[in-house]
DNA sequence: AGTTAAACCTGGTTGC
DNA sequence: TGCAACCAGGTTTAAC
């Protein structure tokens, strides 16, 4: 999907309309990757107290007269878009939840269904708690040091395209935004994490902070089927300078984009200057 | 312990 | 035209 900028996007779509809105209905459709975990008619009345991102999950803290009750822990998989609806038409074949409040209609439509919209008492509680618990920090998170992070690389042998994905180092990088960013500080995807140099560390960091807020400001990529809340496609894919654009030049040197497979997933990059 | 594969699910594209 | 194979933004869970 959906990686950090497409999350952001959708978070800042909904964050101001939504904030203060009260529940009237759940709606659910066909299961997606986790039961919600709670009575859907027991959420009715309950108002949004805000609309927060942690890595590319939304959370939306619920409280009933004025008591914070939980709260919809929200990810998007891999084929998820929110749109939120004045007058919603009967929900189509994809549409599987929305949150209907008095601000208007929170509705996911998710074709694979690897989405979720679970029930946690809070944040910091299970099952919110367990499913947040392995990311790394936030990208633009001050605390977020060169040093933290070379010393977070330094953890892993795995190749340093895997070990963006995971998030463990840094949150918010999926496959689209870890191709380009190594790209664009010129790192090769296979060169073992440990073997990065701090130098070469501190430029991947600045690197993935450029890339995802370029993106941020183009409202994200759509490759299929993501939109904004008001449907409205990304503009980042068109200026990729590697992924998705295998045999094609590079845009910096001009050599042939190559295709591999690392573990599972596709991988974009330039032999010509992106170094081991 | 740490890395890699399988699984979840639907649909569009490609190739025979 | 039909059909099989492969591909797609993610991440948990199970298996080496």
């Amino acid at each position: 999907m959906p990686e950090w900028p497409e999350v952001e996007v959708t978070r800042r779509g909904i964050a101001a309309p939504l904030l203060g809105a009260r529940v009237q209905a759940l709606r659910l459709g066909k299961p997606l990757r986790w039961p919600l975990g709670r009575d859907p008619d027991a959420l009715a009345g309950m108002r949004v107290g805000a609309v927060d991102r942690r890595g590319k999950y939304l959370w939306l803290p619920l409280a009933r007269a004025g008591a914070p009750a939980g709260g919809l822990l929200l990810h998007l998989g891999m084929s998820g878009s929110l749109a939120l609806l004045a007058a919603p038409p009967p929900p189509g074949a994809h549409d599987h939840f929305d949150l209907v409040t008095d601000r208007g209609t929170l509705r996911l439509n998710d074709p694979r269904r690897f989405g979720a919209v679970v029930w946690s008492a809070a944040i910091d509680s299970d099952p919110a708690a367990a499913l947040l618990a392995r990311l790394g920090p936030e990208p633009f998170d001050p605390a977020l040091t060169p040093q933290r992070f070379h010393a977070a690389l330094a953890r892993r042998r795995a190749p340093v395209k895997a070990v963006l994905l995971s998030g463990e180092a840094i949150v918010g990088a999926g496959n689209i935004y870890a191709c380009e960013a190594l790209h664009a500080a010129a790192i090769h995807p296979a060169l073992r994490a440990d073997r990065i140099s701090r130098p070469r560390a501190e430029r991947l960091l600045a690197a993935l902070r450029a890339t995802l807020a370029r993106a941020l400001e183009l409202g994200g990529s759509t490759l299929r089927d993501f939109t904004d809340v008001h449907g409205a496609a990304g503009a980042y894919q068109a200026q990729a300078a590697v992924y998705g654009r295998a045999g094609l030049a590079c845009p910096r040197c001009g050599n042939a984009v190559r295709r591999v497979v690392q573990g599972q997933r596709s991988t974009y990059y330039c032999p010509g200057c992106q170094r081991r």
